[in-house]
DNA sequence: TTTAATTCGGACTATATACTCCGATTATGA
DNA sequence: TCATAATCGGAGTATATAGTCCGAATTAAA
């Protein structure tokens, strides 16, 4: 059961972190990421594939091809990964699942919640992907 | 899509809270709570067994029968609803999903995301299903 | 130019969650 | 005692998400 973010966007940080370190490395294998990441190759691979689409990697078919990230890693929040893979309804979305709770017509928990809901929003736009470099040894 | 809990949960919480309101008409049945809440009637019906076995809500058969609150609503915090039904996995799992992070070996969110984890749960355990009577003519 | 290594893309399967259906059971009250 | 109103419980369906498979396209280097 996934925690917060759904599992494609868990897979899509963990190959952004691990790309943001292995960064000077150039390209690196679907098969060398899967590996180290233990995951299923032809998984973590679909989820890349789509964070190319984004913009937010770059691929190289081929021959010593792979994946790198097409942005500084000082400019990429975890924020902007999140938005881009599961929206913005983590942040937005009524807790209970009300669908008429909205500011103007908050449910009960709604503006208890506000607060935490406003500083996590926070502290993911103020993490950037470069600070947690290096990060081998870590839980990896 | 649900934001933090399963929709068993989010139902499991707009039920209680509805029962709380209305807790001094006695037996509700499923098909007055689902009417109100615009839930399905089979559905909710299902979901409050389930708290009936957890011991949260009482329930009662035949004519005139239905649902009502098992204990003082003072007494029961939305924590303990989101325990029963959800587990403690949204509190203690990684956020990014690896199954290696812990505290002794965290990973790279972990620690900035320990504080915001703890003020939802403390949250969540000090607000009890009382405090929000009346909550008619708000969200529902 | 050929071979090997790689992504790409589409279609497929598996699994968990969400939700429905309906008959059996139980209780009330006329 | 009978009709009615309700939960109970088990089995089923639907849908979204997760994950797999494999062949085609692409590229680098031998």
């Amino acid at each position: 059961m996934t925690v917060l973010f759904s599992r494609k966007c868990e897979y899509a940080l963990q190959g952004i972190l691990y790309l943001a370190e292995k960064q000077y490395m150039g390209n690196i294998s679907a098969e060398q990421i899967a590996t180290d990441l233990n995951i299923s190759r032809d998984f973590i691979s679909k989820t890349l594939q789509s964070l190319v689409k984004d913009g937010i990697i770059q691929s190289h078919r081929g021959k010593s091809g792979g994946f790198s990230l097409a942005r500084d890693p000082d400019s990429m929040s975890l924020l902007d990964i999140i938005l881009i893979i599961d929206g913005n309804s983590v942040f937005e979305s009524c807790v209970l699942g009300l669908p008429t709770c909205s500011t103007e017509s908050p449910c009960p928990v709604h503006n208890k919640w506000g607060p935490i809901r406003e500083a996590s929003r926070k502290m993911l736009e103020n993490t950037t992907v470069a600070q947690f470099q290096p990060i081998t040894g870590s839980a990896y």
